[in-house]
RNA sequence: UGGGCUAUCGCCAAGCGGUAAGGCACAGCACUUUGACUGCUGCACUCGCUGGUUCGAAUCCAGCUAGCCCAG
């Protein structure tokens, strides 16, 4: 009797060729979307020949293609709790989160893995760009992806060992150009579909006009201040910046001007130069282990403290249990609350947190 | 009310008789499965207004208007 492996398939390229990769290697493959956000059929591709069909639409299609059973999961309240919910909540906070690693954490993998063991299946698979490996301390991990253009290990370092142990990766052993080689020659119709990118549930780029629909806020009000106080001017309220922001302050100092901290209790938020913007000292905090139970102070780790940054050699020290001090053999740029700092050794994860302050 | 100074793109600012630099801001695109960063492109046929001098003025002259400073 071969596994059975649910596919959350997105309707792209990826999580397609990914189910076919797993009938292929002989599993028995069930396809299922997550129903999230994207409610209207608008959300439509622009390219390819398959003009005018939606997320489902399109899995759907893969599915009957590659003659596997196919279901829609509704995760609606799931991913308004703990990713949109969440989100907004963190930007009014004065924090900049990252809403791909909230529903990875929460609803691609807590809520989604759940609902597929439910039906009987031993593992669950998705199109991201990172492998799943056990190392031979025994613990499970996350490698990165054989393209280190498209690595998405990063956006996973949340989840369980449990989880791990349930997941299944075939995409990240592939380049992207052999992966939409694979569905051409599959004749998959969504060869051709261009990757996704940004917020998904923020269609118009917009996400401080989407935060102040769904909360009636826009943060604080308050002033723009240079680094020894002086105040520069007002500002449109401390949602819509983020540590290292330049674009969109709407203030002509004659310099370019960065945004080095946000108070979202006084609505002070600091303008210096992109120099100010580096620190070698990150603290971080609710921390996932992945590949080893525990940070060794004594070793030398590489880390990364957002999604498109190369790995910086890294030392970990605990401040408390659940509580990390990263320090960086290189100044890092922008260490941003709210994002993840993810710590590597060698091309696997070791574990990561989420920053709480850089100093 | 006398005297002086200044008026060039949203902000700052070159220009000093030869046919409008630059920076910041802003916009679009690219990059990107988060927010950012970054890169590329665009952005005053016009120089407070009205006349005059000149082959030719934002640049010289006159008047007007506005703002600033000093004096009372």
């Amino acid at each position: 009797m071969s596994k059975k492996v649910v596919v959350g398939m997105s309707g792209g390229v990826d999580s397609s060729v990914c189910a076919w990769l797993l009938k292929e290697q002989g599993y028995d493959v069930t396809g299922a979307t997550m129903e999230i956000w994207q409610d209207n059929p608008e959300k439509t591709e622009k390219e390819g020949g398959c003009c005018g069909l939606s997320a489902v639409d399109d899995a759907r299609r893969v599915a009957e293609c590659l003659d596997i059973p196919y279901y829609v999961m509704n995760f609606r309240e799931t991913f308004k709790e703990k990713v949109i919910d969440e989100f907004t909540a963190s930007y009014l906070k004065g924090v900049t989160p990252n809403p791909c690693i909230l529903c990875n954490r929460f609803v691609k993998w807590e809520a989604f893995l759940a609902r597929c063991m439910e039906i009987g299946a031993d593992y669950i698979a998705t199109g991201h760009y990172a492998q799943v490996v056990k190392l031979e301390n025994g613990r499970y991990t996350i490698k990165k992806a054989v393209s280190r253009s498209k690595d998405q290990s990063y956006v996973l370092y949340s989840l369980s060992q449990f989880e791990l142990a349930h997941t299944l990766m075939p995409v990240g052993t592939y380049e992207k150009p052999e992966i939409r080689g694979i569905a051409e020659k599959t004749g998959l119709p969504v060869a051709h579909k261009k990757d996704s990118q940004d917020i998904c549930f923020i269609e118009d780029g917009d996400y401080a006009g989407f935060i102040e629909k769904e909360t009636g806020s826009h943060g604080t009000d308050g002033v723009f201040k240079d680094l020894r106080g002086n105040v520069l001017g007002k500002h449109s309220g401390t949602a819509r910046y983020t540590i290292g922001q330049r674009k969109g302050l709407d203030i002509a100092l004659g310099h370019r001007a960065y945004v080095c901290d946000i108070d979202a209790e006084s609505g002070d938020v600091l303008l210096g130069s992109n120099e100010d913007l580096f620190t070698t000292e990150v603290y971080a905090a609710d921390i996932n282990y992945m590949g080893e139970e525990n940070f060794d102070e004594n070793e030398l780790y590489t880390a990364k403290i957002r999604y498109s940054q190369e790995n910086v050699p890294v030392r970990v020290k605990y401040v408390s249990k659940d509580v990390i001090c990263l320090t960086f053999e290189k100044p890092v740029r922008a260490a941003t609350p709210g994002q993840a700092a993810v710590v590597y050794k060698d091309d696997w994860i070791v574990g990561g947190g989420t920053i709480i302050k850089r100093r």
